[in-house]
DNA sequence: CTGGTCTCCTGATCGC
DNA sequence: TGCGATCAGGAGACCA
């Protein structure tokens, strides 16, 4: 599922097609996925310049797992989410005329959006951009301009300070602002945004903290390792170009590798990579969350050594008190 | 205001 | 082999 890495990657792929490029048509194939502010909420009576047609791409913007394409100056900005399983993919296309006339076989049904881009007004440098998103979780959210992007109450403006680049002090301050579980608070995009359920679980993980730790009780020095968790993974995760579990994939079609680097994620009942105790998994904040009960003890006690080390690095090697178990030869196959 | 729960969606997977 | 039940989850809606 997208986060903001996957976002991150996404926009990356996206804007060599878009950026300059101008917006010849657009093709609506579901009205309702068009969305109001701040709603799941069809939009009604949708313009196709609010889509984007006619416009020249001035740039594209990512928050959190929000990204926007910005049309010219002074011009509409158009908010996507990628939900659980939504994608934009690029294809190339030679001519406009053969575009027009190639009726595909039977179109894609969860394709819902495509916008007919050129780089240079030349037929060769055409391209079909398309939104695709099976499970509809995912949408498109116009917007006036970009101050309305930042400043309306259903856009930007209710998102948090974007995690790739939170810093302790704005970490610490946003999610003391609520008494939820640590991950719950860290899903919470208005206090921070960009963090979801995958890398909630690998940042508490790599950072030592558990998962239901209060925000209030959390020490500085615990989340200095956040933050520094948070980013590192995040980093490490876009340079790998993001985790695919299933859908998720760049404007390319290219799936991401960092899946492979998962090392609380998905793991539930495998040895945890620090110290072999078996991966514990519960449901927190209404998402499945898996943590290592001896790596992410509720409390550490007063000495400092015992808990695990953070280092710029990801995966970092484990550096507590203690030293890693030897893993117990299984005699079956286990399981949650 | 806050936090917990429900809901929207489809496709993959599982048990029988 | 087929099929119904179950699960996944971002984030707004809704309610106590």
């Amino acid at each position: 599922m997208p986060e903001l890495p996957e976002i991150e990657h996404l926009k990356r792929t996206l804007e060599p097609w878009l950026v300059g490029a101008q917006v010849l048509e657009v093709r609506l194939h579901r009205r309702d996925i068009v969305r109001r502010a701040g709603s799941r909420q069809a939009m009604r009576g949708v313009k196709p310049a609010s889509l984007l047609k006619g416009e020249t791409i001035e740039k594209l913007i990512r928050r959190g797992k929000s990204l926007a394409i910005v049309g010219g100056a002074g011009g509409a900005v158009l908010g996507l989410h990628m939900g659980m399983t939504g994608s934009m993919l690029v294809a190339e296309s030679q001519h406009r005329s053969e575009v027009r006339g190639q009726r595909p076989a039977r179109r894609d049904r969860h394709v819902h959006c495509e916008w007919i881009v050129s780089r240079d007004g030349s037929p060769s440098s055409e391209a079909i951009v398309t939104f695709r998103d099976p499970r509809r979780f995912g949408g498109l959210w116009p917007f006036a301009s970009l101050d309305d992007l930042y400043t309306n109450p259903g856009g930007w403006a209710r998102l948090g300070p974007d995690a790739l680049t939170i810093d302790a002090m704005t970490l610490r301050e946003r999610l003391l602002r609520t008494r939820q579980p640590m991950k719950a608070a860290l899903l919470n995009q208005a206090l921070v945004a960009g963090v979801g359920n995958i890398y909630a679980d690998e940042a508490l993980f790599a950072a030592g903290i558990h998962p239901l730790a209060t925000p209030r009780r959390l020490r500085d020095v615990q989340w200095q390792d956040l933050a520094a968790a948070i980013r590192s993974i995040m980093q490490a995760a876009i340079e790998s170009g993001g985790s695919t579990l299933r859908d998720y994939r760049d404007a390319g079609g290219r799936s991401g590798a960092f899946t492979l680097q998962h090392q609380a994620y998905g793991r539930s009942g495998e040895a945890c990579v620090r110290c072999s105790t078996t991966l514990r998994s519960a449901v927190i904040g209404q998402r499945t969350t898996v943590f290592c009960s001896y790596c992410q003890r509720r409390s550490f006690g007063k000495r400092e050594a015992a808990r695990p080390e953070i280092s710029a690095s990801y995966p970092q090697p484990f550096r507590g008190t203690r030293e890693p178990r030897l893993i117990e030869p299984v005699l079956s196959v286990t399981g949650d």
